[in-house]
DNA sequence: CCAAAAGTGTTATGTATACACCCATGG
DNA sequence: CCATGGGTGTATACATAACACTTTTGG
C-alpha cells in the first residue's frame, strides 16, 4: 500500500449577534488561491485527534475560542484540491457573541466575520461545505433548543427570537414561540432587565445547563 | 509537512429479512483482529472517490451490491489501529433482501450477516462504529419514510410494519400506521395477492419512486 | 369450522396556530 | 405624551392516540 492521501480538517465557525448570523473566514496568505477567502482549516498532525487539530487551526489562524464543535461532513473529491489528493473533515462550530472581538483585534485582511447571506467568494469546495453547514445550523434548530451556543449567558427573550427568525428566514408568532420555549423548562427568567435605549426594558433569561443539556440528550424535537 | 496518516473506509451495511435487521460483517484473515469479526472496508486509493472506495470495498469483500450509501461519521482516534494512524470515514448502507444471497454463495468463515441483537465482538473500534450506525438508522426511521431502500420491489404491508416494529423496538398501532403511511401517498397497491401459509393473503404494494424521492428531498417529519 | 394473519372507523385528547391589546420605559 | 419594544390569553383547527371486531384464506 502506498497511499499518499492528506487529510485535513475544516471549521465553518457561526456566531450571531444584533440579529445576524455570521460565519468566520480568513483570507489566504499563500496560493492556491491566495488572497481568496477560506474556511479556516489545516492539516491534520500524526498524532493528533482531529477535534485537537481543528481547535489549533482555529486558534492560530482567527484566535477564536470555539463554543460548540460537531462533526460535520468529510470531503474527498480527488480533485477538490489543485495541490494534490487532500481529504478534508468539516466542523461545525458555534461562538459566543464576545468572540466577535477577534475583528478587532486582527488584520481585517486576514480574519473576517460575514454575514451568511453576503458571503465572498471562496476557495477551493469550501462553497459546498460552507452550503452543508448552513442547512445543517437551519434543520438543526428546528429539532433542538438551539441558543444556548449562540447567545451571550444572559439575554433578553427578544434575541432568542430574532435568532430563530434570522436562522429560519420567516417571522415567527412570538406569544406561542416564548409559550413553546418556556414550556420547555431550560430558561431560567432572572431579576434583571436590560434596557435597549428606547421602549419597555426587556427581563433577562438565562439558560439552565443541567436542563438544557439533559433536554438535547434525549434529542427533543422541538417543532417550531 | 510530513504526514503519515492513512485513510480508509468502513461501511455499516443493513439488511432486513423475515423480521430481523442484520448487519454485514467478515472475519479478518490477517493480522492485526486476526479470525476476529470487522466490518467491511479497506484503504481509500489515491485517485478513488470515498464512495467508490466503499463500494470497491463492498465488493471485494462480500459481493454484495449496495442499493443506498450514505456517509455517516469520521472515525479518527490516534490510537483506533494498531498498525499506525488510520482515520476511517464510515458509511451507513442498505440493501433489498435478495442481496442476502451472500451467505449461501460465500464461504461462511469469511462473511456473514448477523442480527443486530446478537453480534461479535468486533475488531478496532468497529463496536463504535456499528453503535452510530444503529442509532442513525433508528432515528433517520422516524423522520423518513425509510422501507424503500431495505425491503424488495412488492412486499405486503405487514412487511413495513415489522421493519418498524422492529427498527423501534416496540409495538406500533397497526391501524394508524396504516392510516400514517397510506396518507404520504407513496406507496401503490397492486392488483396481485401473496399468501403466507396461513391466514389471509395480504395485498401488494410498492413504493412510488417519483413521489418517494419528491418527499424525501422535502425532508419530511414522519412522526411515528 | 378453526386458526392465523389482513383489513378497517370512530372518539377523545392534546398540540399547533391564529390573532390584538396593554405595559414600561426614555426622550 | 408619544414612540418603541416587551409582555400576555383564548378560541379553533388539526393531528395523534387509543381501542376491537370482521374478513379471507389454508388446513
Amino acid at each position: 500500500m502506498n497511499q499518499s492521501i492528506k487529510l485535513s480538517v475544516d471549521a465553518v465557525v457561526f456566531g450571531y449577534e444584533a440579529g445576524t448570523i455570521s460565519v468566520l473566514l480568513i483570507k489566504r496568505k499563500y496560493e492556491p488561491f491566495k488572497g481568496k477567502w477560506a474556511i479556516p482549516g489545516g492539516f491534520v498532525l500524526n498524532n493528533e485527534a482531529l477535534e485537537k487539530a481543528v481547535e489549533r487551526e482555529l486558534k492560530e489562524e482567527t484566535g477564536v475560542e470555539i463554543n460548540y464543535l460537531e462533526q460535520l461532513y468529510s470531503f474527498g473529491n480527488p480533485n477538490r484540491d489543485p495541490r494534490g489528493r487532500i481529504v478534508s473533515i468539516a466542523y461545525f462550530g458555534l461562538v459566543h457573541p464576545s468572540a466577535f472581538k477577534i475583528n478587532a483585534s486582527t488584520d481585517a485582511e486576514e480574519v473576517q466575520w460575514f454575514k451568511i447571506d453576503e458571503l465572498p467568494q471562496l476557495s477551493f469546495d469550501h462553497k459546498d461545505i460552507l452550503k452543508l453547514a448552513i442547512s445543517r445550523l437551519q434543520s438543526k434548530i428546528t429539532y433542538e433548543p438551539l441558543g444556548f451556543e449562540l447567545l451571550d449567558e444572559k439575554f433578553p427573550f427578544s434575541d432568542l427570537e430574532n435568532l430563530y427568525t434570522t436562522l429560519l428566514g420567516r417571522p415567527i408568532d412570538r406569544r406561542n414561540f416564548r409559550k413553546k420555549f418556556l414550556k420547555l423548562n431550560i430558561l431560567d427568567e432572572l431579576d434583571e432587565k436590560i434596557s435597549k435605549g428606547s421602549g419597555r426594558p426587556a427581563n433577562l433569561f438565562k439558560f439552565n445547563q443541567k436542563r438544557y443539556f439533559k433536554l438535547k440528550q434525549e434529542g427533543i424535537i422541538f417543532d417550531i
